[in-house]
DNA sequence: ACATTAGTTGAACACCTATTCAACAAAAAG
DNA sequence: CTTTTTGTTGAATAGGTGTTCAACTAATGT
């Protein structure tokens, strides 16, 4: 019993195990990675982010078009905003937000075309 | 006191609201999107999802590789089976999984390419 | 037959997350 | 100055999620 317990079984294919292990990225990247799309993985925030890739719109907007509280508009587009998903100017007392870069629509659509096969 | 409404504020721009309004997809699609976003949005299943990427591997390597126990591995698996994102293939009793199809690397790939600039 | 091992599963637990509510700041309008 | 409105924020609550644990199946080997 001199095998390092890795886990709770014996190794099967260590060959293979280590050259993937040799191409895998380190945690904090896949942390980041998940960070990431966990930002699209809420239907409140993609129909936030799917509205704003038409034209940019202020608080009262979104929650007018998706039938929600300022409050909770205003919660989610923290978050986006926190990540550098969306930005945002602001005219008087009114705040517009829009989709922060094109990565943002790339993302969107492939997720669109993988559900719709 | 005649406007319906539709969230707790008077709504500002009703051109641009429709016009988005009208570009929309169903409260449906969204979900659908959310909950694929969703898969990719744990450091574990991603991390698992690119091993994959490299090669197929059974429960057990990927145990061994990410430092987990079978059973996280499995459930993780289980949902990534049910949505399609993995398929495998049993041989006696070991079960080796693989990417479902290159949509999968096309979104983990997007990812990396979002979270390294 | 019996023991061992790969893999799955359901329940339990701790942790995270999205919405709501109430309070607040800031700008506009009266 | 006072009121109204956009927008933000923190606390609270309810629902969701990932890992662990124990029990189990199926296939292998002795």
């Amino acid at each position: 019993m001199e095998s390092i317990s890795f886990c709770d079984c014996d190794v099967i294919h260590e060959g293979t195990v280590e050259a993937v292990r040799s191409t895998l990225a380190g945690q904090d990247e896949y942390v980041r990675l998940a960070t990431l799309f966990k930002l699209f993985g809420d239907p409140t925030r993609v129909r936030i982010l799917h509205a704003l890739e038409q034209h940019e719109l202020c608080v009262c907007d979104l929650a007018a078009l998706l039938g929600l509280t300022k409050s909770a508009v205003s919660h989610q587009l923290k978050a986006l905003r926190l990540s550098n998903l969306v930005k945002f100017r602001k005219e008087a007392q009114v705040v517009f937000y829009s989709l922060a870069d094109d990565h943002v629509k790339d993302i969107l659509d492939i997720g669109f075309s993988h559900i719709s096969e």
